[in-house]
DNA sequence: GTCTATAGAAAGATAGAC
DNA sequence: GTCTATCTTTCTATAGAC
């Protein structure tokens, strides 16, 4: 049983190898810009040999994908551990949505964030039909479900908006292409292009209304 | 001449024909997956008569973004000319960039906007080096920036976020993935999504704060 | 300029030896 | 399981007749 686990050890290694490699392809140039070819000559193996491990260059991505959600959820965890920052005040339920939305664009600038088509392609019946990533991608949409949830209860964020939009916009600021355009600017630091973002995302482009009370209350 | 010009009409009438294809064909399922045997099939014309035209795919795409690039003009001038609505109080800066957003998410439910990949591609090269292409880009920039400058002055846009991420964020907000992922859920008209989610881009995600001197700045 | 037919290249996937 | 070599398909682009 140690030599098969020894064993198995190896190829989990192998299969990181190329998971990592395939994640960086896919932050870099996509899903359908990314050929195999490259992925194997990234990681040093035969062509043949890493399709023992992935039945096709579907089953590839997913892996990322899978991996990505695993890294999301590990630090949705650690969020919920570590509330709040030490000093300043207690930290709210918004805090925590801005603190997921800091870490997926943090893993975006550093080249680390793989970017699928949201379009129409081969691997989006490939994703809706694997099991794995779809228990993932909902176990992530309930956890940061329930933080929208209670950062709405809390009048954190706008009653106006559907926790759904919330939830899709949160998604979508993780590859937004306004993050590659001001990195690319040269500018800003990666920080201070994370700060800027979340206050757009969060605050609003325009600046904030006049208070409630002077804006009459429909509810 | 006259007869010279008809055939030219004839050829700019097909021609029109082919860019209206790869403008839907490029919405549904971007650059990568277009091809060209499709763009001619829905013509209902031969590949090599398509040759004769674009010299290439990418010179196909190119034309299809100027045409848009072109409409995004021309509903600048449009708003410039009818500034305000009807009704109401008068037009504000910050509305007229809402009604170019407004106005590209219409583009977008409506499957006419094409999507570009924000990554590294054959693509980019060939944008980059299309004069007319940038010419377009260039001038709806200096068009949107000078509005952005407005209303930042008029105090109407955070005076945090630079012009940059405001013009950014409008061109990213044309080919936003959430809208697709609302109209997808079938759960709201697509007059509905396009107002929450100008709500959701410019007045943000949180609850306004309260006023900024009730705001006792932690730092 | 439009067509049919095809060249040429790229990429996903596999056969078979070891 | 890993390799080399190859198959098969798909797609961009072009040749050549009309």
């Amino acid at each position: 049983m140690a030599r098969v686990s020894f064993r198995e050890q190896v190829l989990q290694v192998r299969e990181d190898a190329i998971l990592a490699s395939v994640n960086r392809l896919l932050a870099d140039k996509g899903f359908d810009l990314m050929t195999v070819d490259e992925v194997v000559a990234d990681v040093g193996i035969a062509k043949a040999s890493l399709y023992k491990h992935f039945t096709s260059k579907e089953e590839l991505a997913a892996a990322a994908m899978v991996r990505v959600l695993e890294r999301a959820l590990a630090e949705l965890a650690r969020l919920r551990e570590q509330p709040g920052p030490p000093t300043g005040p207690q930290a709210r339920p918004v805090d925590q949505l801005m603190a997921v939305a800091r870490w997926t664009m943090q893993v975006q600038l550093a080249g680390q964030m793989p970017s699928l088509p949201a379009q129409n392609s081969s691997l989006r019946a490939a994703l809706i039909a694997h099991k794995v990533y779809m228990d993932r991608l909902m176990q992530l949409s309930d956890e940061l479900g329930e933080w929208i949830e209670a950062a709405q209860a809390a009048g954190q964020l706008r009653p106006d908006l559907p926790p759904e939009v919330v939830l899709y916009t949160l998604f979508a600021r993780a590859c937004d292409p306004v993050l590659g355009l001001l990195k690319a600017g040269g500018q800003y630091s990666d920080e201070e292009i994370i700060e800027i973002l979340l206050l757009s995302c969060f605050g609003g482009l325009a600046t904030p209304e006049p208070a409630p009370e002077a804006k009459r209350k429909v509810g």
